[in-house]
DNA sequence: TTCCTAATTTAGTCCCACCTAAAAGAAGTG
DNA sequence: CACTTCTTTTAGGTGGGACTAAATTAGGAA
């Protein structure tokens, strides 16, 4: 039986890993969890201890096998909670993220798969993110930012890559949501900015902010 | 903010003192919280320190109102979950208990509200204890146990009084769930155990323990 | 190679929520 | 009243998870 604290670390360190490979360090681990070093490396003793990842002084972590399928369990239970929160019970999108990060936590996993169950077994969340399956596989998509777009080409939006509340907000405010169609028209050197034509004929131009924020999957 | 530690103790005194309007004693929390008599001093010193009950040495506890306010937002929690977790995710009401004991402490206000509107604003949990409103009212309800009730009388299980698993499968098991309607035919002297007849026509010797352990209410 | 700087770890505290052992109060009994 | 017994509190200690301050190490620059 984990904490939630030995729980949101492992999470932590679980993220970082996923694109960037390389051991995570302390200091990348300490800004994530908002607290300081010192507290890290305890930390990592503790759940070094519980063979949870491997640690090496100075030499940053990664996690073992065993810490990888918590890590995955504890995404699992996140996204479908967020699923939940938005289908069943009427939240936006922006406003679901904190409540999730304290449902995650909840142990039964006869909970966890009679709510998979409840919610028809979805295969994403209102974000966009891949829920992992029971066994732990996630099914990443292909997909890539508005900015990387060509102009010409059409896509829908499958995801978000910065869900702070307020660009969800932002989002929301100009009726771009999950799997809204949109073409892209124009881009344009000066700023970065982009501008595209969305299925029901309006076009936006937008910040280069917010197409570095936006993925786009092209087929399917 | 409290913590699960201080809002499970909290609970616990306001549960003890539901009936007995005599204050709690030290001890009493500690069988009941399955620790030990010195913990539970040390807690009631932080619980008096944030003044959510009222603490003199050697004089057991009574809750303030901020303590009778909390106390009565995680019944309601618990209960609301319980609904959900036998309603919509297909548990039995044996299994409810423990799990509910964690989503309860699951802090936003608007989750349970939603939650709340989600299942139809129920008025009692699956084990017939009726769920306190938003503002923390109790609609306590008339109930005689089976025990109480007089030969020929007929009325409906509205609850248990002990809500362990086993006892909630036996009922299971003999088919008598919340809302069944029954008729007192006969009374043994012998060992207080009571004959009843169900709605279906079913007759059955239900021992005096059992008698003891469902709530009836004869009209409603 | 040596030095410097940034990252990391160690050492020493703190608070929370528990523990054991021992002291002290409450309350009934002879 | 004095005794006994049970309850409760105090004193002192532990592990988890945080902190600050000080020491150590890694890794690049001179």
């Amino acid at each position: 039986m984990l904490s939630v604290a030995e729980e949101n670390y492992i999470k932590c360190i679980f993220k970082k890993s996923e694109r960037s490979l390389a051991a995570v360090s302390t200091n990348a681990i300490a800004e994530a969890m908002q607290t300081k070093a010192a507290s890290v490396t305890d930390m990592l003793k503790r759940l070094s201890e519980k063979e949870l990842l491997h640690y090496k002084k100075y030499k940053g972590v990664r996690l073992t096998a065993a810490g990888n399928e918590v890590a995955k369990q504890l995404v699992r239970k996140h996204r479908l909670w967020e699923v939940f929160l938005v289908e069943k019970l009427d939240f936006s999108w922006d406003e679901v993220h904190d409540i999730a990060e304290e449902l995650e936590h909840i142990s039964s996993d006869e909970l966890t798969e009679k709510l998979d169950k409840f919610l028809g077994y979805p295969k994403y969340d209102p974000h966009g993110d891949p829920i992992p399956d029971q066994e732990g596989n996630i099914k990443y998509r292909s997909k890539v930012t508005l900015k990387e777009l060509e102009v010409g080409e059409t896509g829908h939006v499958v995801g978000v890559r910065d869900s702070s509340a307020t660009f969800l907000q932002y989002l929301d405010e100009v009726r771009i949501t999950l799997g809204s169609t949109l073409t892209l028209r124009n881009r344009f050197a000066f700023d970065g900015s982009v501008q595209i034509e969305l299925a029901d004929g309006r076009a936006l131009v937008l910040s280069e902010q917010v197409a570095k924020n936006l993925y786009i999957t092209v087929n399917s």
